[in-house]
DNA sequence: GGTTAGCACTCTAGAGCTTAGAGTGCTAAT
DNA sequence: ATTAGCACTCTAAGCTCTAGAGTGCTAACC
């Protein structure tokens, strides 16, 4: 699309102006505040263009502009421009991959959450760590008293799960044993959705005497797994309440529950992933969910090792600090590859 | 206090029909709707004498009257009925209790937090289950790769509670079982917030060899032993958008961002309890934190064996269906009690 | 003496009106 | 092609007005 370097100009102007103030832009401000050489006149002409094109709209008659969605849209694929985050910044999103710290990766999930929502004001959404996609490293099952065990996965990305499973009064620790060994030996090296089906098949063939126990113990798995698909982690999610935009409360509140449904947000970052730099935006009604329509989301996909585990996002409003989101989450993510 | 038998059932009337509406309640409308057989200027003159004494509340001349604190107070601690639920509702909280179903403790708190919420209508709050109230049971580490090991911590309470810690590279299988050997025997049988001071002496003593290890281990388990203190478990957060008295928005974000800080919610929750069957009310600006004095907050403790490990406490505005809200806590701790 | 009908009075919520100010689009001059 | 000037438009905010709900008081009633 063709616009003429001075159209671009006003547009980013525009679009800057609106993101800082939420006010409508008049061509007086645009002149006066981006001195670009040219008279408020001249800027209404452009302006004038630039509506009938799409790219601003008006929301009456004698206000300014504000961005349409194709606006926002052509802002992102051609006038942005990329942003440095300033040192303090930085070093507070590397001091929660310091190796010292690390015991879980998804502790470092749970504070990457927060951090982003506080660095952006924005809300983090984060989906993952998958285990599905990682291969399976080991497993064990730990006798917690006569009736429990506790059965702890352990990825080859180092995502650690475990979870209590009842175990069968006439099991013996020998026998324990031998089916762990058993189960460590087949399923070795095999990604984890990969397991499911062939291990019902195995396990009927070789292990058909303590099938029922191992059957319940596999449901608790898929389970677990299922749970682990949707498993979102969030942060700021009071954030939306600094934006003027959701000062009505229905808006608020239709967001919040929102929130509170994580297959739908696991869903909502689980779309496929293409975009320059790997990064994701997905502005107003690009998104499917009609709660985030007025809304903007801007993700990317992560890895622990060489695996895409999950998908971290930052949801705002439409009039959103669209360059410094993408800087925050390209440093997120690049912390992530390192580990 | 010595109410009339009418004044009571007047102030019960207010309190009632408040509670359903929302709307300041007026001579007429008791008259009415509650057939107490007296003309509405006498309910008028009644109703006068009640403001004089504190009761209730005229929000302005020409409206009805509210009831004031010191009018719920009166209700709670007087003419509150007890209300059975009905069986589906019973049903439903029975339903989580079921024996096949449990696992963890966690779990079932976990959905009792949401059930109870979606019964009230407003938002639960559930802290604990504490181990420290517990008694230790058993200590293992599994090895999970060879810098880290899992850490599982067996209460009697049957509560169990796993961490990754890093493990020292030097230590061998046999000395890591030596260990943890020496350890249960050692600490068998302690409530779980003795062990802290004792154990570092005794190790200090025993254990002089791996010293380091054990007391990264232990700094450790007392970091998720504090972060268990403070483990609060919410359930309807967006309940509150519900109610007619949090149409503001600033009041509906002071409380949602205060649901952020478990830190507070758990001392909210911890304060002694005191009161009939068990179940303290606390109303409006009795609560110290002031981003709930307009609410009110019925709260009980809840017990796992014979040791009572947390409390599970309703949150909602003044205006609160007091009896249906004590109905349901009562239902909940009791099975928590058969467990 | 307690109860009640009647009535003047009070107060709020909401509707309708008015106006200042911001910003536009058009025209004519540069 | 650009710009100054100007009439025009539209909103947000303040204002007034009014209907309606509910009161408190007085005087009559049982």
């Amino acid at each position: 699309m063709g616009l003429s370097a001075r159209k671009m100009e006003i547009l980013r102007a525009v679009v800057t102006d609106y993101v800082k103030t939420a006010q409508p832009v008049g061509s007086r401000t645009i002149a006066r505040r981006y001195k670009m050489g040219f008279s408020p006149a001249t800027i209404r002409n452009e302006m004038a263009d630039l509506e009938e094109m799409g790219y601003l709209l008006q929301p009456h008659t004698s206000a300014g502009r504000i961005p349409s969605q194709k606006g926002y849209r052509y802002y992102v694929d051609e006038l942005m421009q990329e942003i440095q985050l300033d040192d303090d910044e930085k070093k507070s999103i590397h001091g929660i991959f310091s190796y010292e710290k690390i015991r879980e990766v998804e502790d470092i999930i749970r504070q990457a959450s927060k951090l982003v929502s506080s660095l952006t004001n924005y809300t983090s959404l984060i989906l993952g760590p998958r285990l599905k996609k990682s291969a399976f490293k080991q497993l064990q099952i730990m006798p917690i008293d006569r009736q429990r065990g506790l059965l702890v996965l352990v990825a080859d990305t180092g995502v650690i799960k475990n979870k209590v499973i009842n175990l069968p009064q006439a099991l013996s620790q020998g026998e324990l044993d031998r089916i762990v060994t058993y189960l460590n030996r087949r399923l070795e090296g095999l990604t984890i959705d990969r397991i499911t089906a062939r291990l019902i098949r195995e396990l009927r063939r070789d292990l058909y005497y303590h099938i029922n126990f191992l059957e319940a113990t596999f449901t608790l798995l898929e389970e677990s797994l299922a749970e682990d698909e949707s498993r979102v982690f969030l942060g700021g999610t009071t954030n939306i309440f600094n934006q003027p935009e959701f000062g009505n409360i229905e808006k608020v509140k239709s967001l919040l529950m929102l929130f509170e449904q994580h297959s739908l947000l696991a869903n909502l970052l689980s779309r496929p992933l293409t975009g320059v730099d790997g990064i994701t935006i997905k502005i107003g009604r690009e998104n499917i969910l009609e709660e985030v329509q007025e809304c903007s989301l801007v993700m990317t996909t992560y890895c622990l090792g060489k695996e895409v585990v999950g998908t971290i996002g930052i949801l705002g409003p439409t009039r959103m600090e669209y360059s410094r989101v993408v800087a925050v989450l390209q440093q997120v993510v690049g912390q992530f590859e390192r580990l």
